[in-house]
DNA sequence: TTAATATATGAGCAAATGTTCATATATTAA
DNA sequence: TTAATATATGAACATTTGCTCATATATTAA
């Protein structure tokens, strides 16, 4: 096993590399570009504390949009907004009463991902 | 249960709110301001598509710095600065040997993040 | 000690992001 | 149907973010 880089010739540009077995497995296990992007589009979506405060609300219960904009103390445009992208990357769900629309966390994944993030930060 | 929204006065604005009783509990179980800064900044480094790629090359095991940049294609460099923000989240840790310093995920909760997310994704 | 290797860091710049404001849509009440 | 309520959306602007380039630090070999 290699303890020092060795230059590889890669799209025509010079590479050091020092475990070319770790990157052949790496590269064999590694996920699609598109999947790569989906998952990181996840993440980032939790990454802002506006969208954030909204799945910790959710995850007590579902909330319509105006009570969230008085909990965050935002515009409700601005919480419509990070409503629709929480949306379209399915970590929220609406239910529909009247003129109220009633937002909660999509499925059981999303609890998950909030709590092991809190154990992570709470240690 | 009121179903239509009351005005009421916050902060010397006045703010609609459909659902006092579920404000009232969101903000009793909510974070400080700092725990949900931490955790924002957990998920936000986790949804950079360079990053997230370290941390999922890093779930099959240690690599080195310069594998790390050949694998992902970048310079060294930007690797360098993607893997001081995830050391600084606790979401990975080093060993050294001679000149070079092996990166791994810190804790299982960053392999249960990554997990969940996955399955999150490929529904 | 000096040179070489491996990684880290600071400043600056281009690209991505979140909010606001104005306006649009959808549902219900009159 | 018309007015009122609740939410959504598009464009524009200010902030944040991640990269590059140059340089600095740390470890080992000579």
């Amino acid at each position: 096993m290699p303890q020092r880089a060795t230059l590889m010739e890669e799209q025509g540009c010079s590479v050091r590399v020092v475990h070319l077995e770790r990157l052949v497995q790496a590269r064999a296990g590694a996920l699609s570009p598109r999947q790569l992007e989906r998952l990181s589009a996840l993440y980032r979506a939790m990454g802002d504390p506006g969208r954030l405060g909204i799945l910790l609300a959710l995850a007590q219960g579902e909330m319509c949009v105006c009570d969230l904009a008085a909990l965050l103390k935002v515009s409700e445009s601005a919480v419509s907004h990070q409503l629709r992208r929480l949306r379209d990357l399915f970590l929220v769900k609406t239910r529909r009463d009247a003129q109220c629309l009633y937002y909660s966390l999509d499925d059981l994944h999303v609890n998950q991902l909030l709590a092991v993030g809190l154990a992570h930060v709470e240690e």
